[in-house]
DNA sequence: TCTTAATTTCGTTATATAACGAAATGAGAA
DNA sequence: TTCTCATTTCGTTATATAACGAAATTAAGA
């Protein structure tokens, strides 16, 4: 039942399914999803980290980012329902369809020089 | 999302998903689920009562009783695929597995009766 | 090598929630 | 109505966890 838990209590977070839900666009770096959800970005690489931890998520090197994508081909059969359910469970929804609205027009160059300024 | 994260978070813990998989057996009231899981009556009724909430269980009256049992026919999406795959994503499981023995000789009268003793 | 910049980790604070025991509730039986 | 007893509610305590800012880390590029 541990491995189910955690599952469970990784998506069970309201911070979480907006990020899993955004990965699901496209593969996406820390900033990028700071910068569409306004929260800390420690605070968005802590949840990652969740995600990480119970294999929905992993993430790639690219250049000075590291790209974090949604784990579509896991082999674990309770995840691969997860990830089939997670976007039917939330259609339609607000937050979500303004966040996948927003990250359509995040370009992850222009976030982290504004950031400096 | 508030509704599927209620859902989820309804879910995201051991001693509901124990009780859930109790009731996925046959109905039982309060005291026969306490005597099972060797936890107190005030917070077996708090778990019921969480899981009522989102709509995975209801109550029923019987004499002096309240019996508790699983929504298998529930008209709301999300609720149907969860009583669908909890079973699924718990099978084998070892304390599940001890819960479930357990609750096969389980009587209520001679709980009730025996917990005054 | 040194600098820069994205990300992670750490320490702290605030909030959420699980569990308990005691008291309140409410329905059936006398 | 009064008593009994299963259940619920309340108040408290302990633990878990989300969020933040600052400091540490790490890799890429000069």
């Amino acid at each position: 039942m541990d491995k189910t838990l955690e599952i469970l209590k990784a998506i069970s977070d309201r911070s979480r399914l907006r990020i899993l839900m955004l990965l699901y666009i496209r593969p996406l770096c820390v900033c990028e999803i700071q910068d569409v959800m306004q929260i800390t970005i420690s605070t968005v690489s802590k949840h990652l980290s969740i995600l990480k931890n119970v294999g929905l998520v992993s993430d790639e090197k690219d250049g000075k980012w590291v790209n974090y994508f949604l784990n579509k081909d896991t082999q674990d059969t309770i995840l691969q329902q997860v990830v089939l359910m997670l976007p039917m469970w939330l259609s339609g929804d607000r937050e979500i369809e303004n966040d996948k609205m927003k990250v359509i027009n995040v370009d992850r160059i222009q976030i982290c020089s504004t950031n400096l300024a």
